[in-house]
DNA sequence: GCGGTTTGGTGACATCATCACTGAAGCCCC
DNA sequence: GGGGCTTCAGTGATGATGTCACCAAACCGC
């Protein structure tokens, strides 16, 4: 039952056997209620944590108390960042959180350690994951270095719906997903509203006109 | 000879002999002049690259062909982003330029698996560095979104020159560290020009005040 | 010196951030 | 079911930053 997990990481599907028989044995699967706050300042993680199920989202926390969201970790991905901590023992100004409940592999140090040592496939599970996020740090450095708010927010909202056609979220919610103000969504918000692309209501935006927002979000400025 | 300069990496003293004796056997001291880009966008690298003297640049170009520097990799630091691309064999949108003429130690893709496998003490090398340039990466991001531009301007110029009293650089390569725009940092430096902070001519920065720079540069607006 | 290129300066305007304040919508609690 | 509280959203004024257009000065190669 418990051991069957390994399928849902398609980067452990090379894992040889006596690899994947440690992984099982020495991991356990556990479970986390929306809202926790997996890793902080001040809070390293004893695991890393593989999810099954539920999603986690990273987000750089300011001295000023400003926030803005670095990347999720979804299901079938690994929690990378907290290898860093874990090996190097350095605190990190950033936390993620439990964005749903949570069902995750986590993995002693001890083991992730044993694990990189014995297995090119795990190696490369580890580095592959981290490629990823550094990846998705470049992309957020680009975005709000160069990318306008408008297209932003429209790529965003398209982002967080997924299949549905409704975002709950707060403006203040999208104004840390965007890492600017809540004033500058709630003005946006209004005029992708005067357009007839969205309805809003208390902490929730409908999407009306997918289309009008698509064009927005694939609009190249230069 | 050859073999001493592991001695100029803090992180690799714990090295046990024999690994110490694969690095340095199986791996190769190179020159790389001035201005080599040494992987970027269709330019995967070869070997990861341990910097004995000199300094890399590392920066991201994006579509409209705007930049921003992300970060420095100095000697005695290891240029990790490397190895995540010889592991997960993916491209990156960022690059890395030789600011000055370098000496790196070049440790082939197989030898540096052959490591991470066998030592320890090589892995918390490798994680740790991993860890300094998610590290720095946060900083750049937090700077880019919550920072006023006067101020980074204030410590990139005091970073920047070091020990010395002047920045040889451009407004253009200026706004390309800071990932602002020229205009910005012309009328910026045209402030600190009239209070007397510092002195400019064609392609140089003089720092005539420090205290005046590092007072702004450790200002707190909140 | 001449002509082209790079670098820097500047005004006008658009976009975004900040501040201060208002009112509306939900919630609790009796 | 009507206060009172809290959260959420809307908005004007103003400052900071980004963009565009253009010009002038400094440098470079010949």
């Amino acid at each position: 039952m418990a051991s069957d997990w390994i399928a849902q990481f398609p980067g452990l599907s090379r894992l040889e056997s006596a690899d994947r028989e440690v992984l099982t044995r020495k991991s356990a699967v556990v479970a986390v209620p929306e809202g926790t706050v997996i890793f902080g300042p001040g809070k390293s993680p004893e695991n890393l944590l593989l999810l099954l199920e539920g999603r986690v989202r990273v987000q750089q926390v300011s001295e000023g108390g400003r926030e803005i969201v670095l990347y999720r970790v979804e299901a079938g991905q690994s929690c990378v960042l907290t290898t860093a901590c874990l090996l190097a023992h350095e605190d990190y100004s950033a936390e993620g959180i439990a964005e749903t409940d949570i069902r995750a592999v986590a993995i002693p140090r001890i083991v992730f350690d044993e694990l990189v040592s014995q297995s090119i496939a795990f190696r490369n599970f580890i580095f592959t994951a981290y490629s990823r996020r550094i990846t998705d740090l470049f992309q957020v450095i680009e975005d709000i270095a160069f990318q306008r708010v408008d297209i932003r927010l429209a790529q965003k909202l398209l982002e967080l719906a997924r299949e549905a056609d409704q975002v709950r979220a707060t403006h203040q919610q999208l104004s840390v997903e965007l890492g600017t103000a809540r004033e500058v969504i709630s003005r946006q918000l209004g005029e992708f509203q005067r357009r007839g692309w969205i309805g809003q209501s208390r902490g929730v935006v409908d999407l009306i006109d997918r289309a009008g927002l698509e064009k927005l979000a694939a609009f190249d400025p230069h």
